[in-house]
Order: C-alpha cells, then structure tokens, then sequence
RNA sequence: GCCGGGGUGGCGGAACUGGUAGACGCUACGGACUUAAAAUCCGUUGGGCCAAAAGCCCGUGAGGGUUCGAGUCCCUCCCUCGGCACCA
C-alpha cells in the first residue's frame, strides 16, 4: 500500500487547475452568483506567515464550498501596493518601488498559489499600476467636482531629522519611527475629503450590515454622533459672543465658567493687559507639549483671561478660562464649564477654586455627592425647576431659541478625512495650481497622471513630496487658460487604493469606466469579506463611504458594498502575535513541504474558533497529517473492492452531510474538522473494523472534504474514475431527514440532578420502561437506598432524573 | 474610566434551545509489528479515596441565586487580551 505523496499531488492538481482555467469565472444570469472577498495585501518583503494564511484558507474554503453549491463564485485577488516600506526601500537602497514591488508581489502570489487557493487570477489587480490608479484619481476629481475634496491649513507630523512629513502611522511614540527625533508639527496646506457631510448616512447603514458586533461599535464610537445645543454666551463690555456646543443644556443654570481651548480666535481679545502674559505663556506651553504629553498628563493646567461672560438663563458673569482640556477641533473650541455635573469641569474647578453650584438633583430630590453626571430633576434653575433632565433639555432651548440665542444641533467626533502625503510612492493627486484660475482639475481624457520617474527619492526638506524636486514634471499649463501653472505634488494616502477595489474587480480592464455598470450589477454587493480586525475602523469606513458616493453620482446602485464581514482571530506564537522582531514567525513554506497544503489548510482551521486568537502548536499538524493518511488508506483499500453500503454506513453518511453543512454555514470550522475525524472513527468500525468503506460514501467524503482540502479530495475523486475537477463534476451531496433517525439512544440516569449511570432505550421508550432499566444500575440503587422517590423527571431521549428524599 | 472578547484536563479546544462536562486532536505512558528504528495499529491518560475492581468524593476563574438538573440563565466580583479615551 502506498502512502500519500502531498508532495506529488499537490503540484499535479494546482497544475491541472491552472491548465483548464478552473479558476477563471465570467457573469452569468442564470446562476446565483457569490462574491467572497479577501483584504488584499500589501506586498511586503517578508512574505506570508501561518497567520496571515488564516483568512486566506477561510476564504478560499467558503468559496469552494459555494462553488460545489452551484454558485458563480467571485473570488479575486490583488496588491494594494502604494506604500511605505517600498518608498523607504529606494530612499535607502535606491531600489525603484516598481521594482520591489514587482518581486514581493512574485513571491506573495506563489505563496498564496501554494495554499491551493481559487483565486481568479485573471482579475488580478495592482493599486501602483497606472491603468488602476486612473480610476482612483477620476473619483477624486468627481468628489472635488462636488466639493468634497477641498484645501485646508493643517499641521502634519514633521521629521526635522529625515527633513519630511510623517504619515500618523510612522509617529510611535511621538518619534519618528525611522530616526527617533522627535516629530514636530508644521502648518501646511492639505488636501482634506469630507467624509463629515456623510456622517449620518455611515451611522445608519450599520443597522444593516451583518458585521461583528464588535466593529459596528468602534465604527459608532468613531463617527461619535452626539445630539445637544449651541448657545450663544455674550461677553461683558465688548461686542463679542462665544457659542459653545453642550449635550446638556439642562445644567445651564450651573455654568459656573467658560472654558476655551487655547488656539480659540477670541483668546487674544479676550485676554486684558493684565492677564496677558501668563496666557502668552500658557498657549507657549501647550504649542510645544506634545501630543503624547498632553494625552498622558490629565491633571487639569489652565489660565484666566480677565474677560467675563454673561450666562444667558440668569445674566451671572462667568469667568472665561482657557484650557487645554478643551479641544479646538471639536464643536466650537469653547465649553461652559458646569462643574457640578461634568467630571472635567469638576476637577478644573477644583485645582483653581471656582464656584461650583449644583442644578440637578436624583429622581428622590435629593442631591448626591457632586460632580453628579446623570440626568435628574432641575433646581436651583429658576422657573426650570422641578423639570426632569429631558424635559429642561428641550424646554430650555427653545427658551432661548426665542431670542436667536441657541440651536439644537448635532455634533460628530469624526473629522474630515485628512487625504495628502507628502510622498513620492502614491497616487498624484489630479490638481494644477495656476496663479490666474486656482485650483483646477486635470481633465478626465488626461487622467492618469502618472508618477514620473525619480533619481533620487531623497525629501526635499520642506516638508513636501519628493515630486516637488521634479521640475519638469511640476511646471506645467492650466488645463483652464493654459498658462504657466504647478502641479500639486502632495500624493494621496495609501487607503485611496482600497477604498473602491472591490469594484474592479469584476471588470479589471476596463478602459472606459472603473467598471461596467452590469457587472458592478451583477456581482456586487461583496457577500462575504474576510479581513483582519485592524481595519475596523479606518478602511472600512473609507471604503463604505466612497461607495455611497458613488451611488450619489450613480456608479453604483447600492449603499453598503460588505454585507457580511468576517474578522479571523490572530494566530499568536509563544503568547506573542507573529512578528519578524519577536523572532516567532512559523513560515508556512516549510510546511507546506513537509505535510502538505491541504494539511496546512485543515491545520489553520483546526486550531480553533475561526474568530477568536489561537496559539500555533508545531505538532498540531501532525494529528492533520495521520488524518489525511489514514483517509488515503480507508480509500486504497477500498476502491477496488465492491463493499455494500449498510444502513448503519447510510446513516453516518447522512449525519456527516448535514453536520459539515450546517457547521460549514455558521463558520465553526474548527468542529468541521473534528466531524471529519469523528466520523472517519465511526465508519472505518462499520465494516468489521477493516479500514474499508463503501463506495457512495467514499464519494461523499471527497466532496464534503474538497472545500477543506482540495487537492486531496481531486486525488480521491479522480481515484473513482472521474475524469474532471471535483469542482466541475460535482455538486454539494444533500441528507435524507429519515436516514438521521435513529432508534436506540443512551441517556443519563440522575438521583437529585447527579449523574449515577446510563440506560440505553428506544428512542420512544416510555417512563416506565426506563426507569426499570435504571433500577438494574448498582450506583442508581445506592443512591435510592433508605430514600423516598418524591417525584420522577423523564425526558424522552434526554435524561431520567429521580428526585428522592 | 468606558466598550467588546476570553477564562473548561499537562496543552489546543468540544458541549444543540439548561439534560452523561472534557468530543476531536496533541503530548505522555503501555502494548503489537520490526533484527532495530521510523511509520502504522491497539490501549490508557481531569484530580482524589482504594492493593485492585466495584463504588464513592471533588471538578468548567471566585462567591451567591434560580432549577428536578447550570460550563450554559440571573446577581456580585476577580484575572486577562483587544479597542477607545479630556469629544463638552
């Protein structure tokens, strides 16, 4: 008997697979279709890990599987190569990042060839390639068009070291990842999107998505929508008002102070000769403090302005205060400041003795130990007295709403979108700067604009793009009157890519549109996106909100482009994510030599729940591997020999279907493994505990198995005599309701809830038949023994419990 | 601080809607085959009492509760991993 070559087969099925185009797929309206994406990658030197390979083999498993079900599958991959690692490469090495690119993108797809996955490759797509990046750079002329892309003074990281700006994600620490000085910040002009404007429309899609629980809430909490008020406060003596934002203008009759942020505009009006020196000297402070400090250090620094102003509901002067603790980027840059129920205002008012008056109550009238933050009933508030918190938030608004001096308003936390780098390896944005007409858009027949060639990717030292050193490039006409103009020379961040890929996809090469409309039809929304959590926030809010532009401008014809996600648990080493730093990178490569992909494949399933962190085990792939060789065995023996199925061989058949089935539906992958096991166990006693099966079964198990392991199951299904791909001769096998009926069961016998032996009985079987069987059971009588039955609890399959006293 | 996940043998983990806790796999030990080894196959493997078996006791992070019966439901708390964090 010969044992399995992996090594042999493997090679021979990815070879047939890729001969006979089986993983090519085209539109077709007759056929339900199912789109199962991956997060592409970005193309890194260090290749793929055993983590990383997680989500690849969930992915690629759910695609075979619905593929055997009759499904077009859409199963695509590519490169999202803008990006860092490959700019500092040629910055320190002057390797060219289409050049690195290009061979990290050899070896991930040889890696992932390995795994065995079904990718389309025909739909490959790559972010650098100029014929992608057209179509990334038309959609912001479309969002400029509408106003949504726009300019706007913005400080940004800056290395004084490296001499250029630093993305956040290079900031660790605030340090410059690559030098460790310390990163300063620069005002410059940046190109910022308005993901603002769709704020409400990202928060109420949520309620739609199948998505984890857990990114619905990062998302809600990132988008931070908070309803409440402006007021207007005016100024003693001075024309002036400051209007704050407040979520609880209920406690307005507590406004004991004001607080505004130090960058606020009125500060330096509002500060008097007296006071100014120690607010010059406050907003010194806070320039220099980084951003590190000022979140680390919580204990509340401020300084007054010699101002007052004038609290509307009952003309008490309050001073006006500038602190750090108030943000200039959110609502206003201004607070009142009502220390009795805001924990901050409360601590301020503390350190710097300020009157602190209590204005709500508990639902008791009684008033509990401050600062009180929950909503109660009103005193100390005047003719608002005795309202509950609710009432006295509308009441007292559209009280001073009379007189123009509030609003109800809702406020976000999420910012515009921060959309230039100052980088060479990235999308240009499409812009010309001409002193005479401005901003104008680069027309659509001149897109792409492409990156130019570089000799040097050396910053400039000014804090822009390396493009900017590129004369020839810069120095351009006005597409509008065409005089002299510049190019803009900021490039776009590395999420532009990934924010729309997933249409390409099913119409990679089009040249007239980013794809055609039928297609985008047809395939998409995205049925199941598989990714790991990282994202959570920042792609796959970009990406929700560039397709709901899209759909504005009538691209696409939905609002939501994932309707499932999937987020796969990391897979730690030694209690440690995978990292090439750690040293604890288990290479798949080796492996796959080794045991096999499909070993590697059941493996990465194997190890647990498919969403939650798992410890690698190196010779957890054993147990896989013995797995594998023991099927092969089952099936050597037995396919030459005519064996009849047995009612008992039908029944565990049709068990197995509907277990992997359902187990398969509801992503317990790791169980669908051990249903494998199990009922490879059971079945190889059938037949006199001979390692042989019957043929039909032999059959079911190459199909049920061909998601999980797919060249193995080619193997097994060409060893029937079948002449093309599982995947084009077979369909997912159905279960037979009346094969799973069985008819003896073994269930529990109790005395009080504990457990004292087993009877087995027929399946209906009444209370008296089992309860004599229980009393032929010894731990069963000794329990009974000198004890009154009180009552008896039969379940009909499930248990026999007698309750004594 | 707030939000979310997790806590079950030596290890990874299983357990439907409350019904035999520890499936399946790893490890370890014993045995068969072999000149020997590898591979394979068979058996044992939560802790304890007992020479052994029968049998009994304990056991799902801790403590309470509901129930004939709780890993599973309720209350209080602990540990751990992630995310957010002065957003008025």
């Amino acid at each position: 008997m010969s044992t399995y070559n992996h090594k042999q087969v493997e090679k021979r099925w990815r070879n047939f697979w890729q001969e006979h185009n089986i993983s090519s797929v085209k539109m077709d309206l007759d056929k339900p279709k199912y789109y199962c994406l991956d997060m592409f990658p970005y193309p890194s030197g260090s290749g793929l890990h055993v983590g990383h390979w997680r989500g690849y083999v969930l992915s690629d498993v759910f695609s075979r599987y619905k593929t055997l079900q009759g499904y077009q599958v859409l199963h695509p991959m590519g490169w999202d190569a803008f990006g860092l690692p490959a700019e500092n490469d040629a910055i320190n090495k002057g390797i060219h990042p289409t050049v690195s690119t290009a061979s990290n993108i050899a070896n991930f797809k040889r890696q992932l060839q390995e795994i065995g996955a079904m990718y389309n490759w025909d739909r490959e797509i790559n972010t650098t390639d100029p014929d992608y990046y057209k179509w990334t750079q038309w959609i912001f002329l479309k969002m400029f068009e509408r106003g949504l892309a726009y300019q706007k003074e913005m400080p940004i990281n800056f290395c004084p070291s490296c001499q250029t700006g630093l993305a956040n994600e290079e900031v660790v620490g605030g340090e410059c990842e690559r030098c460790g000085s310390q990163v300063e910040k620069r005002k410059l002009k940046q190109w910022m999107l308005k993901i603002t404007a769709y704020a409400d429309r990202l928060l109420e899609g949520l309620k739609q998505l199948e998505w984890p629980e857990k990114v619905l809430k990062m998302q809600e909490a990132w988008i931070g929508r908070s309803e409440g008020a402006e007021i207007d406060f005016y100024i003693q003596d001075m024309d002036e008002k400051i209007s704050v934002f407040t979520t609880r203008p209920d406690t307005l009759f507590g406004a004991t102070f004001m607080v505004l942020a130090p960058e606020h505009e009125l500060v330096e009006k509002l500060t008097t000769d007296e006071y100014r020196e120690q607010v010059e000297e406050y907003i010194r402070q806070t320039q220099t403090k980084s951003s590190v400090e000022r979140m680390a250090n919580k204990d509340k620094t401020g300084v007054f302005t010699g101002s007052y102003a004038i609290n509307p509901v009952n003309d008490r002067l309050i001073p006006i205060w500038i602190s750090d603790y108030v943000l200039i980027d959110y609502g206003s840059g201004a607070v009142m400041a009502v220390p009795a129920h805001d924990e901050r205002d409360y601590e301020f008012a503390q350190v710097f003795g300020l009157d602190i008056i209590p204005v709500i109550a508990d639902l008791d009238g009684i008033i509990p130990e401050l600062p009180f933050v929950m909503d109660g009933i009103l005193i100390n508030s005047g003719k608002f007295d005795g309202l509950s918190s609710k009432e006295a938030k509308d009441s007292i608004v559209k009280y001073l709403a009379e007189e123009g001096r509030a609003v109800a308003t809702v406020q976000y936390k999420m910012r515009d979108w921060v959309f230039s780098r100052q980088r060479y390896w990235g999308e240009p944005i499409p812009i010309v700067h001409c002193d005479s007409c401005g901003q104008v858009p680069v027309p659509e027949s001149e897109l792409p604009v492409r990156l130019p060639d570089v000799k040097n990717y050396q910053p400039t030292g000014t804090g822009e793009s390396p493009l900017a050193a590129i004369e020839e490039w810069v120095n351009t006409t006005c597409p509008a009157c065409g005089g002299k103009a510049k190019r803009e020379t900021n490039t776009m961040p590395q999420w532009a890519g990934s924010c729309w890929y997933f249409l390409r996809y099913v119409d990679p090469h089009n040249n007239e549109a980013l794809a055609d409309k039928e297609k985008i039809k047809y395939w998409l929304p995205v049925d199941l996106y598989v990714g790991g959590v990282e994202h959570a926030v920042l792609h796959l809010l970009y990406a929700r909100f560039y397709t709901m532009f899209l759909k504005d401008i009538g691209v696409v014809e939905f609002d939501e482009p994932f309707k499932k996600l999937f987020n796969q648990g990391m897979i730690t080493k030694d209690g440690a994510k995978m990292s090439k730093s750690k040293g604890n990178v288990v290479n798949p490569d080796e492996l796959v030599e080794h045991y096999g992909a499909d070993a590697l494949r059941i493996y990465e399933l194997f190890i647990g729940p498919p969403e939650i962190d798992a410890e690698w085990m190196d010779n957890g792939i054993e147990g896989v591997y013995r797995f594998i060789q023991r099927v092969w065995a089952i099936v050597e023996n037995s396919v030459n020999v005519n064996i009849e199925p047995t009612r008992k061989s039908e029944q565990l058949r049709h068990r197995l279907i509907k277990t992997i089935t359902e187990r398969l539906e509801s992503f317990k992958l790791n169980t669908v493994v051990s249903a494998f096991m199990e009922y490879v166990n059971e079945v190889s006693q059938v037949f006199g505990g001979k390692q042989m099966i019957d043929r039909k079964s032999i059959e079911t198990l190459a199909i049920l198995l061909a998601p999980l392991a797919p060249h193995f199951a080619e193997e097994i299904w060409a060893k029937l005599g079948n002449e093309n791909s599982i995947f084009v001769n077979a369909t997912w096998p159905s279960f037979d309701p009346e094969m799973l009926v069985v008819d003896e069961v073994t269930i529990a016998v109790q005395v009080n809830g504990k457990t004292r032996g087993t009877v087995t009985l027929a399946v209906d079987a009444n209370e008296e038949t089992a309860k004599a069987e229980a009393f032929k059971i010894t731990a069963v009588n000794n329990a009974l023994e000198g004890k009154e039955i009180v009552k008896t609890i039969y379940v009909k399959g499930k248990i026999l419990n007698i309750v004594v006293k």
